[in-house]
DNA sequence: AAATACTTTCAATAATATTTGAAAGTTTAG
DNA sequence: CTAAACTTTCAAATATTATTGAAAGTATTT
């Protein structure tokens, strides 16, 4: 396999894996291909490389600056702008769980915290049932978060390093 | 808040929250209504507490049920079928990493493979950005699934118990 | 074995999400 | 200042995904 057949299937994987976790498959694209891309690209090289509009190239570019996945890079002399994706797995990985528990998890979180409160006749097996599963999955999600939180904080050591020894 | 209140902001947000994850909606929300209710449901409850429809009530029940976080219970002397969820949400959050990372991510792990093979120019900076971002992702990937490995082996002493305190 | 009670399928339809492209906006250069 | 080069926006068009419901299928009862 060649160089440009293998970056058009590791494009399209990656932009199916993308889409298969609620992220727009255009995103998940772009991310791919300046996660190949040595030098930043322009819009228009991306909207080349991917044939997507240039509407669509700008949504999605920023898009993955809000997540920091990508970053505007600018080359002294030229005009336009260019992008650069960062290349750290390590970081990449860390950015898009944060990034999500932020905005998906926290609400969801926010909700049960409401629901705690529902009142009611205490020998109701509807009731029980209810308050039993929103508190465990708020005592599974207070779990997670110290998890995530500390995974973040390993930095590179559980990628690169022997972390993992700690499982057992 | 009362009861049928609570409950029904339970589902839809458990709802939202699977569409964003790239889960139905439906399936997430009748997943979301057996988890709450202590008796097993029939398709005919399920139709009507949530308004949907017999097919799409069939078809998402049966998803679950290849997800296993849904199970058919036969009422003795019952002619209809009943539906129960598991409710052990550590089960549950081990059951969709799992079920996810073999639909989802094994298969971008097998693509990855193959692309680890693309040949070329030995000095190209485009090659050698490519082949370094995909055997960092498989570095990556290999870690998360011992990861995941060791989470889903640990049961349930990760929820309950002091597992966290390895991390510190 | 035929009626009944229930489940499954799937083509048509509806709902949702993404993409386009042209117009408006902005910045830089001369 | 104003033209040129580039970026951003967003309503309309397209594409994708989910839902319905009626018909076909299956199992149970009498």
């Amino acid at each position: 396999m060649n160089l440009p057949e293998a970056k058009a299937q590791f494009i399209q994987s990656w932009g199916v894996l993308g889409s298969q976790w609620g992220i727009n498959r255009t995103m998940a694209q772009v991310h791919a291909l300046l996660l190949v891309s040595p030098e930043p690209l322009s819009a228009e090289d991306i909207m080349e490389q991917l044939s997507v509009s240039r509407g669509n190239t700008n949504m999605n570019v920023r898009e993955l600056m809000d997540w920091d996945l990508v970053n505007k890079v600018i080359i002294p002399g030229e005009r336009r702008e260019y992008f650069t994706a960062e290349k750290d797995i390590w970081k990449v990985a860390t950015l898009i769980m944060y990034q999500r528990k932020k905005r998906e998890l926290d609400p969801m979180v926010k909700v049960l915290n409401q629901l705690s409160e529902v009142k009611g006749d205490a020998d109701n097996a509807e009731l029980k049932a209810f308050t039993d599963t929103v508190s465990n999955i708020k005592k599974f999600a207070g779990q997670a978060e110290k998890t995530l939180d500390t995974i973040i904080k390993a930095e590179e050591n559980w990628f690169w390093g022997s972390f993992i020894k700690l499982f057992k």
